[in-house]
This record gives structure tokens, sequence and C-alpha cells, in this order.
DNA sequence: GCATCATGGTAAAACGATTTTCGGCACATG
DNA sequence: CATGTGCCGAAAATCGTTTTACCATGATGC
């Protein structure tokens, strides 16, 4: 028996024309051999090793995990395995990141940007020949990218803290507080103005994608003149970070102040109080990245897409109340 | 130039005499091509890949995190790759099982056994002829395997509640009420016994390692006749889960009950209050697995570890008091 | 009876590296 | 002059698949 015909066999070629007998006996011989193809062989030969890349800024981040789960989906239904990396390592280490962009370990890359050098990375990918799609990321550049609905979700956010009556509204932006124009700064603003409430500068802090950023950017609105009745986190990690300075302060969420955070992940029900929250599309972002990933692979062109279904929705729990009065009991 | 030249050079093969002029004008006409070896025709040539799998249970799972950036980086440090499976998909989807350990896409395996079908998925792997580690896990067959000190760690929560005056100490077991043998019922139990306190069935619930069985766990106990007056959470989700159902029941921590969780992760010190916990070397034990397995793909025998360094180590907070008291404000 | 065609395969050439073997050149030695 | 003997580097074999080209053989068409 040659390989050749083997080889047909396994991958169902329809241009083979086999006798019944000889194909059963090609099955038989290779499940006595317990035969695997050899992964590095296939994918020497067919120019496609079947691998995704994808690179996230810090795996142990629950919100990430919440991608990761939705990209292991989508690659797996279409028959790729995925590749982890991470995306810190890739951006400092020199050999690392070549090995894994140049040498066809993967056929193309999902990347979440973050941290300083996020751009110089890009550009780095960007002059390769690897396809890439930027994941949360709303870049228009030659790299295609999905993100999600940020800007409505943090509009969600603030309208329900305004709708609860309150008019001092803090935000914990996660790019810094002088990020200005990120899409849920945008949201949160145009929030305010919608409702005729002047910004003040004073109510925008910093909170980070962390708990440490989060606990910082909250004690620092705390310091301000002007005190929040009720703040919007970017991030979910830098609520937890936040109710923990509220709670250093001696303040109760939500009696004196509101809390509200970005992504719903599966421990905001259980916090003191329970976390509201605004939900996003995370796994489906995922999913959906990996589907424009495969279509790249097949020639088509790059695209910036936002994923908008399902739509973000607000999960009213107990960290939020009307201002001045004290909330439903721990 | 030829090829094998240039090979060599790559490789820094010791036996190749070369003028230095050449070297140089390969070196130059790499760096002029941004030449990177192809990953496949080398691991084709070579038998060998340069990456390793981790499969776990639950990727969004915070513990699984901490072990997967342990791992992460030994594999870096070593110069490998690392690819991350599901161990459920692993388990159900034959395919992927088969083209994962089957096909040489990896070196070697660290496998997080977890499910129900956790046996049969390592006798499977057992008579594959893939080198495989089994983390988390002490059980004695011919794979290796690399566990963590739980009976300290168990004890050593115990001995804290004991400490401090708790003679009804409840146990939230991660493999489920029946689990008399696994290590951190010994440990509770063994602690126990040193006390010179009998150990109550009823005491003993179960309380997986999700939020949700910690939940209902925390509710079996609070049914029972002998309402204990701390618990030691098996797991540090079901602690956050535990909690909830504290708090639902109108019960304060730790003024009426105080409650302590098995490791130690990030949001631990943000629940309210700051949970106690014991807390191990997660991390250290998956560098120490990578180190393990890479010593048995040289052809080392199996072997099983257990992680002790560093040792267990409670971390105090404000979730434990003595009992009939109320503990300190949240 | 000769050309054509479908059938059921075989044989061989890639794929892009690594590794082993071999050969040519320059220089020294007997 | 013949013969080693270092040095450098070229050639060739190899890894396990996929893919293309091709070849018997017998049946069919005319």
């Amino acid at each position: 028996m040659s390989p050749g015909v083997v080889s047909r066999v396994f991958n169902a070629d329809a241009n083979l024309r086999i006798r019944d007998e000889t194909r059963q006996r090609v099955l038989a011989a290779a499940e006595e051999l317990s035969y695997t193809p050899n992964h590095a062989a296939r994918a020497l030969r067919r120019a496609r090793v079947g691998v995704l890349g994808l690179a996230v800024h810090d795996v142990s981040n629950p919100i990430y995990s919440e991608i990761v789960a939705g990209v292991q989906r989508a690659a797996t239904e279409a028959g790729y395995t995925l590749m982890l990396a991470d995306a810190d390592a890739l951006a400092s280490d020199d050999a690392s990141f070549r090995n894994l962009i140049g040498s066809r370990l993967i056929d193309g890359l999902l990347l979440q940007r973050a941290g300083n050098n996020a751009d110089a990375m890009v550009a780095k990918i960007a002059s390769g020949r690897l396809c890439t799609i930027l994941l949360n990321d709303r870049t228009r550049g030659p790299l295609s990218s999905v993100a999600l609905d940020d800007e409505t979700a943090a509009r969600l956010a603030t309208e329900h803290l305004i709708g609860l009556g309150h008019s001092r509204i803090g935000h914990l932006a996660v790019d810094g507080p002088r990020s200005r124009s990120q899409a849920r700064v945008r949201g949160w603003r145009s929030a305010l103005r919608a409702a005729g409430m002047a910004e003040e500068p004073e109510l925008l802090a910093g909170g980070g994608h962390t708990i440490e950023a989060g606990f910082e950017g909250m004690r620092q609105l705390l310091r301000s003149e002007i005190r929040p009745t009720a703040v919007f986190a970017g991030n979910a990690l830098s609520a937890v970070g936040a109710a923990t300075a509220l709670r250093q302060a001696g303040l109760s969420i939500p009696g004196d102040i509101s809390l509200i955070g970005f992504h719903d992940l599966p421990f905001a029900a259980h916090l003191t109080p329970p976390l509201t929250t605004v939900r996003l599309p995370l796994r489906a972002m995922g999913s959906r990245a990996v589907e424009l990933l495969l279509e790249q692979l097949d020639g088509s062109a790059a695209r910036h897409e936002i994923v908008r279904s399902p739509a973000p929705e607000l999960i009213e729990r107990g960290s939020c109340a009307p201002p001045g009065r004290v909330g439903r009991a721990p």
C-alpha cells in the first residue's frame, strides 16, 4: 500500500477512486497501529499548520479569560488548535517574538494589545506577513480589529446612575485620567451632556484594569473637592479595588456612594454588595475574532468590526441606589 | 552559499569550522531577508517541536490562571512555547484528543485532570507515547505527577481556627462530602483530632471548586443540626460562594461564623470582609511541573513529587475571629 | 481490431530545514 | 613529486505527508 493512497483516504479526497475493500484495509491498519498523521510533516507540505495564536496581556485577568473562552470555542469548531502566548513576553523578548511571528508556528494571530509599547509592537507585526487581528481595539490601521461597543455600554451605565437621581458621577478611566477620547469616557460624557450636566474634570480619574489601580483611582476621587455620589468604573477589576477604597474610607455602598462596574464577571454577584454592572459580549467578540481571522486567511481584506450582539445589558444588583439614601442592607 | 552551512551557523554548531567572514556573510543575509527558520520543517527533521501542551479544566478559573502563569514562565525560560488546551474538550472530543496526543504537535503534556472521566482519560494518555505530567494530582500511577502539600495547608487553616477557640469547625470538601480520604479532608481531620475534637460527619459538606458549589455547600452546613462556628473552605472560589450564602442567611463574617479559604488569590483581599486564606505555591508548582517534564523528555523515569516550597502560609485578613464575639468591623 | 476510457492504484517529486558525508584547495612533509 | 592534513564548504540523504503524474488492466465504442 502506497503512502499516497493512505493520505487520500484519511483526507477523504473526493478525486480518489478506491475499492471499498482497500479503504477498509487502510482504516483497519491505521486503527491497528493507532496511526496519527505527523503534524510537522503535514504542516510542512500544505503550507498551513492548523494553529491560531492568541496573545493576551495577562492570562490571569478574568476579563481575558472570557475572551479566551470565546476564542477557544470558535477555534475548536473550525478545526484549529489554539496557542496561547503572553503579550508582554512577546513585546519584550525579541527571540520569542520572531519565533512566533516569523516561523509559521501559527497560521494567524489574535492580539490583545496592551502596555506601553503596544504601538511599536503593532508596527512590527504589521510589517511582517502574519495575518493578525487586534482584539478589543478600534484602531484604524493596516491590521484588522474587533472591538465591543464600549461607548454604548458606558452610556448605559451612566444613564442608569442618572436615572437614579445622581448628578455628581465620577468615572475611573481604564486608560488613565488624560484619555478623554476613549470610548468609555465618551459614553460617560455623552450621557452626562444629554442630561444637561457639566463634565467636571475632577470627576475623571484613572482606574486602570487592575484591582490596585482601581483602589488608587477611587482614593483620588475621594480626595477631590466635589466628591461624587456615584462612580462608574471602566473595568470590573478596578471596581473591586474601588469598593475596597470606599470601605476603607468608611463609606457604604450604595448608601454613601453608588458603584457600577464594566464587564459582568462571575464574581460580581459575590461581592459585598453584589456589584451592578454592564455586561458586554466578551465571548462573542472572541468567537467573532476567530471568524474574521479565518476569513482573512482565505484572502479577504482587513476590516474593523464592532461586535454589537448581544447588545450591552445592564445587570442590576445591589451596588447602586438613589443618592443620599441608604440602600438595601448588605 | 549552501543551506547546510546556514543551518549550522544558526544553531551554533560547535563542529563547524568556518571563516569569520563567511559567518558574517550568512548573518547579514539572514538579517537582510529577515529570515526565520520554518518551524514545521525544523520540527520534522529533529523529532522535537519545542512546544509543550497544557490542558486545564477551566481556563477562566483564577486558580488555574496562577498555575498557568508559573508554567508559562518556566516554559519560556527553557525555550519552549506553550500550547493551551481545554481539558474538557480533550476528554469529550476524540478527534482533538488524538490530534493533540498522537500527532507530535507537542513534545509533552501538562494535564490538570478534573471532571468525571478523568481516570479514563489518564488511562488513554498513559497508553500512548506522549510524555505527560499530571498537575495538582498525587495519584500513584504510570504518569508522573506534581502536587502541593494540601494536607499541611489544610491543617494550618484548621489549626488557626482552633487557635482562635473554635470547636465546631466545618469543612467544604472540593471532591464532595464523601471524599474522606483526600488530602485537605485529611489535614482538617488530623488537626481536629490533634486538638482532641471529635469529627462530626455533619460538619463535612461538598464545596466543589466553583462559587455556586460553595454557595450550596455552605447552605447545607447551615441546615445541619450542629451549626459550625467556623468553616474551612477547600477552595478559594467556594469560599466566595460560602460568604454569599452566609450573607443571605443574615449571618455576619466573622461575627457569627469565621471563614477561611484555600489558595490565596488576588481578589481574596477585596472581599467583604477580606478573606483569610492559606497560600500555596501554585506558580512554583507550575514551574516545577515544566522542569519535571523536560527532565522526562530527556529520558528520566516517571516520578511523583510534592512541591513544599515555598511552604504553605497562613494569610490573616478579616474573616476569622474567636467564636461568639463580633470581629472587627468590615 | 484498434482507439478510448474508466478503474484502482503506484511512483516520485515536492515542502524547508538538519545532519552526515564527502571533496577540493592550500600548505607542509618525507 | 607524492602524500598527508587541516580548513571550508558543497552535496546529498532524511524527516512524514501531500500531490501530481502516470501506468497497467480490462471494458467499451465503432
